[in-house]
DNA sequence: CTGTTAGCGCTTTCAC
DNA sequence: GTGAAAGCGCTAACAG
């Protein structure tokens, strides 16, 4: 299927010249005649000569690869970042290896491990769920990192978030607006830090204006609609008298909208839903849901623009980049 | 940041052996007693040695990469189809780059070509929408590639696919067992093989009931909502009677059922429609999706598996894997 | 069981 | 402008 590869010196041999001088016509670096450029081209070209990147790695001791580690590349979420990510790196000649943790800590350590024996330029992590020290100490080794949805304490790592807390008091807000009181909070996966921003928000909001949420209404989930739907199920059992819930997520929301239906519940006469992110899901579900917007894509280009600049070595300017959520309001929670 | 790098004659000088001795520790290979091998690894462990795959890439001549491209990361087919390629690449301890086409023959060549640069050990690539010569040309230079979505000529590479044209005949038998006769027909993208297979499928099982479609009840779209909603408001404006839809995929079904509401249409009282893929979303729009389903998941673990017996020199047994879809009847086309 | 030698394909450095 | 030499970090092959 396959015949040797051509190297450099079958094209140095077939042009009659030095490997330097293949070399040099094949990466446009001058010190060469534009004649010789042109002929040697058209060789290697002939010959089907492609540069081997893992040899010339080893030399510069540098790769045009840099690694996505996201919790679930099936989650839109991610999936978007992911395409962002993809895209810009496109641009930049970088290929990405794409890894997926599925919420286990010890497989994110070794994704990330693995990354570093590649030799990654750079890291993008997403939604990391490492506790701080074992995060900082499979970061300490790379070259380049930037951190989406997670910000440390110390500010060594570039980072893109959205504001959580801020979205999620624009959610709040809203829904006291509505003249709603008792508003139920499905809070994410524990060690997610958004999900702990978001309940700070949550909080902070509900606080301002005299609420006391009991611990009880507030609950883990997992990001996806089954847990969503589950643990909705039991809250709003357990809780009957909450007449709205913000979900950690837009598949948590879907999943309490189901909840909702099995319950009896209409919403969004009898209870509001809220969720987070706008995954295009949001607006095809019925009824549509209210959520916070998140640019996924222009997070993920955003991730990698920086990773690169830090890659480049500049490593100051810009490396902490917060976007700011929008609240979309739509039928769930109108 | 970061130090540099731990190589394996550090540790060789930390651990007063040879270089040889120190690879065939880490590397768990015979002919070291297990007392130094416990030695050097623990030394190894303590200085933080990795090794580097790229040096063993260029020495091996064979990387643990391999190279994913598909039309759109973003698209819930292909990100699940994704999820099981990267699950069983990590089993085998592959790396798996992700590129994404975008529907542009152009830049599926230069992912192509970026891959073979990176010397991956092979490549997954899904609804190639490359023509067969340029394909060929392509492909030629892999040591190992597995088609998704797409069948050739030569049986050279491996190939993990639905059977589309059945599915096709699921469908369109299920619609004219309602009495559907009228049935259209939302082609996806010209030049989509899985397009053109269900086409034929569509075609045979209506002749087969003495039914000619007429070729303007058959629209090309790209495989997305948008363009769905487009198409089959085109259709269904300029061929009212239709009664029934059969869309690409799930995406422009759920586009098909907007422009259906834009038109006042009810499905499935006044229209039927059916999709393709049985993407999560088939069963949380309203009216949910009757569609057929194809287990993206094992596609892509099946794909992986493939592959990587390809990498190791198992060309022969198994190498054409179709799956059957099976047909999920739910609202839209009871 | 352990070490030495050679070399993977390329770029860097320096010489012509 | 062009070329020769050295070496990136590692392993295969062979020697002890």
């Amino acid at each position: 299927m396959m015949s040797k590869r051509v190297t450099l010196a079958d094209v140095a041999r077939e042009a009659e010249v030095s490997l330097m001088t293949v070399s040099r016509a094949v990466n446009n670096k001058d010190g060469i005649s534009e004649a010789t450029r042109q002929r040697i081209q058209s060789i290697a070209d002939r010959l089907g000569y492609r540069p081997s990147l893992v040899a010339r790695s080893l030399v510069t001791d540098r790769t045009s690869t840099i690694g996505l580690v996201v919790i679930d590349n099936a989650n839109p979420f991610f999936s978007e970042v992911a395409r962002g990510v993809e895209h810009a790196a496109y641009d930049a000649s970088y290929s990405v290896f794409l890894c997926n943790t599925e919420e286990d800590t010890q497989r994110e350590q070794d994704v990330l491990r693995s990354l570093e024996e590649q030799r990654v330029a750079g890291v993008i992590l997403c939604s990391s769920r490492l506790e701080e020290d074992a995060l900082h100490d499979v970061l300490k080794n790379y070259p380049a990192v930037v951190l989406v949805n997670r910000i440390l304490g110390s500010k060594e790592h570039g980072t893109v978030s959205i504001d959580d807390q801020y979205g999620a008091q624009l959610v709040i807000e809203h829904l006291l607006r509505r003249g709603h009181r008792a508003i139920g909070f499905l809070a994410g996966p524990e060690r997610s830090y958004s999900g702990q921003q978001r309940a700070k928000g949550y909080r902070m909001t509900l606080e301002s204006a005299g609420i006391s949420p009991t611990p009880d209404q507030i609950r883990h989930c997992l990001p996806i609609v089954e847990s969503g739907r589950e643990v909705a199920r039991e809250l709003l059992s357990a809780r009957p008298e909450l007449t709205a819930l913000f979900c950690y997520n837009d598949l948590s929301a879907v999943g309490a909208l189901h909840a909702c239906a099995q319950l009896g519940r209409r919403v969004p006469d009898d209870i509001a839903i809220v969720g987070f992110d706008d995954i295009p899901l949001a607006a095809l579900v019925t009824p549509s849901l209210t959520t916070c917007h998140a640019p996924m894509y222009e997070m993920g280009q955003e991730a990698t623009c920086l990773l690169i600049e830090r890659i480049n070595g500049c490593l100051e300017e810009c490396a902490h980049i917060s976007f700011q959520p929008e609240l979309v309001i739509r039928e769930s929670a109108p």
